[in-house]
DNA sequence: TTGGGATGTCCAGCATGACGGGACTTTCTT
DNA sequence: AAGAAAGTCCCGTCATGCTGGACATCCCAA
């Protein structure tokens, strides 16, 4: 600790101000302006500027209490973003047929130059509410329906990520070597989907195919998550099918429609 | 059309970086670096700058092509803001109860302090896709949904909106002077529910009742809209005292689940 | 309605850090 | 592996973001 005389001021004034997006969580929705200040540590002018700034953006809005809560630009950006995303869009149907056909949860991932998000889901009936939900993030290197998507990054990419994230991916059995790695996700391209037991949530085994652009480059997954309990290894095989028939159609799709926007990320990790 | 009055440097630094989300729209989702450039008509480097800040944040990702998309922060906050949202927590269930009921398109809106918006919708079978659904923004003068709000405004800021918003309020039917337009939302506040017809979308009718927190004040409204058509003014009384039921219910949830986040917007309009 | 406290805006001088042009490096494509 | 495209770094300059305090406005309670 160097004294509290000049706390955490990092970066330029444009990353402290969208960092104060970072403190609005479920745990604290509301902020006061004090509480901000004390938080920010900028000065209470400085502080009421990026406010104002963040409030003509709507990206934030006032409440009672002098209190402050994300805003509705925040809702309707998403809303741009459902509309314009091909993999909502294409993935969408398929998805929900495969959820109510198998009666397991499905979900649709998206893949984000900085992380792997859900974008879409179903919840089986009796799965505990909020279990997958649009918005979560999800780990690159964990995880059926992210390790499906990792293993058909083109190789540039990989390496790149495989010396930015060794340890990461040895810790999750990828592989500690390049060798290794590259091998684990050809087995995987191989077979066309991944399977994982208790990745990214304990006890969840989790089945996704790649979801791909009319270039061939992947966007994103199709996948469904129940109990590993509920699916005994021999039903494996053929459930594995059915998620990549669904994947399949959602390509159809999503080449069909929304083609200018169906652009994979790029600088991935 | 004033040729190319695109908004060049006005506001501050922290103004016209926030500025650049607003080019993102579902008509034009992507856009390349170059296109930035000349649209915001800042430098190269100041470009990049806000670029990496946005992106930083999250609220920009880089894609194919060397172009730039909605970032995964954007999904991630919606989702924030709507599991703290105690209008979408608690108005939900009885909302999509009512649609079913009723057959109708469900819609449950909140106040925000520069808007209306749409937070949650069950669409009619049949309705046209998308004719409502999270993140439409609403006038705060017209339509069922908004009125039922505003009827339900403290004095104080009905003032203030009135000499701000005088021209506007006349031509939503509300009144021309202040005890007429007092009047009208007096007759609102004491139905209990707003119907409209046509204000928002042409040829739809609306019926709203508002939505309370703990104290009374009006967090948002649930309403039911559909073809003005299907609905016989004789058939109305009864539909609106089952719109106003769910809404009670919705209330009674809203209070019992999230108290701390059940702040009405201040400094509306 | 009226007051008083809380909340938000405005001001002006100073120094910081944002700006812009260009060289350099990394990443992507072929 | 090479060429092209995309993105970063650097640095002198000066616009503008920062600060503290005075002022205005809003909001709640009598």
């Amino acid at each position: 600790m160097t004294g509290l005389s000049s706390p955490r001021r990092s970066g330029s004034s444009l990353d402290r101000m969208l960092g104060l997006l970072d403190v609005f969580t479920t745990a604290a929705p509301a902020w006061s302006t004090e509480d901000l200040i004390r938080y920010s540590g900028a000065s209470r002018s400085t502080l009421y500027r990026y406010l104002k700034a963040l409030q003509a953006a709507g990206l934030l809005s006032p409440v009672a209490g002098g209190a402050w809560m994300l805003g509705p630009r925040i809702i309707e950006l998403d809303r741009t973003m459902r509309l314009c995303d091909p993999v909502s869009a294409g993935g969408g149907p398929p998805m929900r047929r495969l959820a109510a056909e198998t009666g397991f949860s499905g979900l649709l991932c998206l893949l984000f130059s900085g992380a792997v998000m859900c974008v879409d889901d179903v919840p089986a009936a009796g799965a505990p509410a909020g279990l997958f939900s649009r918005g979560q993030k999800r780990p690159l290197f964990a995880g059926a329906a992210s390790k499906v998507i990792l293993a058909h990054l083109p190789p540039h990419r990989l390496r790149t990520l495989f010396v930015k994230h060794r340890t990461t991916i040895a810790a999750a059995g990828l592989g500690a070597d390049w060798d290794a790695f590259r091998n684990a996700l050809r087995l995987i391209r191989e077979a066309g989907h991944c399977v994982t037991i208790g990745e990214f949530q304990p006890g969840v085994l989790g089945i996704a195919a790649p979801l791909f652009n009319a270039q061939g480059e992947v966007l994103g997954s199709l996948g469904i998550a129940t109990e590993a309990g509920r699916v005994p290894p021999s039903a494996r095989p053929a459930l594995a099918e059915r998620v990549m028939a669904a994947a399949r159609e959602a390509c159809t799709r999503l080449v069909e429609e929304q083609p200018q926007a169906a652009r994979p990320a790029r600088a991935v990790g």
